[in-house]
DNA sequence: TATGATTGGTCAAAGAAAGACAATCTCCCA
DNA sequence: TGGGAGATTGTCTTTCTTTGACCAATCATA
């Protein structure tokens, strides 16, 4: 396994265990995992960003610190702040595979179904002769217009 | 027998071996047979495809790998029927609207997922400035894609 | 209040795979 | 026997990871 990948399941598994908010040494961890300081800003940079549900701050200095948060928000929220600002016109390969990730990690639609709804952005699904940014453009209006389909026949949310 | 005949026996032999799903090394496995890395591409190209039932994934960069997955065959070989014949290179909207009912119908999958399929093949999702013969070549690609991981991940079938 | 020690941040280069694609080569068959 | 489909190879590109050098902020203390 990837070290990064190890990282990640190292800080994930600290959140479970602290509330989903962590508070932790840059350097400690790097020399843990006998790896570089900048390693740990790459697997935040990568694996915990607000996409991932995750947001992060720090501060230097002595008794310096990151503190990394699993951002909370109900399943309605998340939809609507995914159709009406996060995707927009044109969405990677890469980050759609996160938003769909997402969307099942927070209950707002089914495992079975954000896995159709990734099948369907996957790169696999739209290769075709047609330049990627066309597919991006794709990308958008194929998972917003599934995404309208699951708000439409979702059961109403309790106030 | 050809090199890429042996190969492709080499991998489905291990497929049986896993579950069905199995993680390769490229470069490994392109010197344990003593051919070019891009000989292994060839081989997934022409024998792992959707249509044969396999779905692939890989990871560039330090602990890149390729995954291959196959996908439960359902009774009669109804699934090859689907992806070769019904489904094929292409698909107008009509008839994705149509078949993504019947899919639900013959429970082949579920209700919300067939909902999504149908989102994700609609004219509106694929709304955009390209022919009408592309979109219908992407309706295919697209629907075969959710098809083959919405039946990957579906509860064994009783005999 | 300056100053040095203590942290974390940024960025670019190096390294490690896999992908894309074109150029050959083989083998079969009309 | 010549053409074409399929198979093989080589090369260049892209992507992801790891490392290291240098920068910036904060704290402790003289």
């Amino acid at each position: 396994m990837r070290l990064s990948d190890t990282i990640e399941d190292f800080i994930k598994t600290m959140l479970q265990e602290n509330q989903m908010e962590v508070e932790l040494k840059r350097n400690e961890l790097a020399e843990y995992f006998h790896c570089a300081p900048s390693q740990i800003n790459y697997v935040l940079a990568t694996r915990f960003t607000p996409d991932h549900g995750y947001m992060t701050s720090s501060q230097r200095g002595g008794g310096g610190f990151i503190r990394i948060v699993r951002v909370r928000q109900t399943s309605g929220d998340h939809l609507s702040y995914l159709l009406r600002e996060r995707i927009g016109e044109s969405l990677d390969a890469q980050t759609a595979q996160v938003l769909c990730a997402q969307l099942a990690e927070r209950k707002v639609v089914s495992l079975p179904e954000a896995r159709a709804m990734a099948a369907a952005v996957s790169p696999q699904a739209l290769s075709a002769p047609i330049p990627e940014s066309m597919k991006n453009v794709l990308r958008a209006k194929i998972l917003k217009s599934m995404l309208l389909t699951v708000l439409q026949h979702a059961p109403k949310e309790q106030g």
